[in-house]
DNA sequence: AAACACTAAGTGATTACTCACTTATCATAG
DNA sequence: CTATGATAAGTGAGTAATCACTTAGTGTTT
């Protein structure tokens, strides 16, 4: 990885989150990067080639923190891990989120890939618990850290540490 | 409203509900309309315009809703209502409310306008019903309805029907 | 005849992408 | 050590197509 593909890679998910992908030209980000803009096609080979790559590196570093996740032992935390995992997105991971959720409304490109990785983890811990349907709770847990996320990445202002709070103390954590 | 005018905003409403605001050409919603494109130039000035007019048409729409939720009188009916808000949008106005929340996340869009009234709405609900954080409970339902809509909106399988159910079970509806 | 709805053919700017070319990197042969 | 040559990194000026938008003009209503 070179350092100015490094760079194409920020701005462009910097820009893509900011102002959407399909808002955002190649030349812009080319622009932004200090880059030719011939050099984003040598190495993306195209503007949704730039847009996997940005996708694909994001992936890998998500992986990391549902593993960790899943490595707990006590239901109890495990949940409070999971519902507090919108709340630990910290600054720098930010534009990748913004971009996520903004995709998911893209059409053709929504992508279901985590939805399955947190059933595996939530469904063991509602039996655990002794819940009296463990599926559909931790559905109704994922729609809930949707509407959460999305409350967070549009800074919609609140105070999320006291509704995070609210959801502990519901769910007994 | 000429006919060809409704045209206009019909396919446009669909067509950047489908494919995204910037992604959708003025050209391709006049194709798809059968109307020349200066036709909608004439009649909304510019792009936005055009958006502005499918988004204040919808906004009408939903004043009507909201007002026929605020004039019940038993707080849990008004609780039950509202909960079970993002399940009664039917299909043909689907693409409006996947177009608003799709906005969301367009940067300079967003528009908190549906956020009041619904809290204005809700804590007294939850005043009425001696919840110890009217205001905390009745941001934790939007932030749950906001996931809730997402989920429907982008299809996402599962039981709604059966999520809502335990949704009342847990507010004691 | 005056306002209105509408169309067709434009406008310059911008789009994603290509291409011919230069520069940097680096292993291996003399 | 240096020269050679292959490969990857990077540039900048192109490309046709499409973009949002305009303008000149044609029918239709009132």
């Amino acid at each position: 990885m070179t350092e100015k593909q490094e760079r194409i890679l920020e701005t462009a998910l910097s820009l893509f989150a900011k102002d959407g992908f399909s808002a955002t030209s190649t030349s812009k980000v080319a622009r932004e990067a200090g880059v030719s803009e011939g050099l984003i096609f040598r190495h993306f080979e195209n503007k949704e080639g730039l847009l996997n790559a940005i996708l694909e590196n994001g992936r890998q570093k998500l992986t990391v923190i549902f593993d960790s996740i899943h490595h707990l032992e006590e239901p109890k935390e495990i949940l409070r891990r999971v519902i507090e995992l919108p709340l630990t997105i910290d600054e720098d991971q930010r534009p990748f989120w913004k971009l996520l959720y903004a995709l998911k409304w893209q059409a053709d490109v929504y992508d279901d890939s985590m939805s399955n990785p947190m059933k595996d983890i939530l469904i063991p811990v509602f039996e655990a618990l002794n819940y009296h349907q463990p599926e559909l709770e931790s559905e109704l847990v994922m729609v809930l850290m949707d509407g959460m996320a999305s409350h967070i990445l549009l800074k919609r202002s609140g105070n999320v540490e006291d509704i995070k709070e609210l959801i502990f103390k519901k769910y007994d954590l």
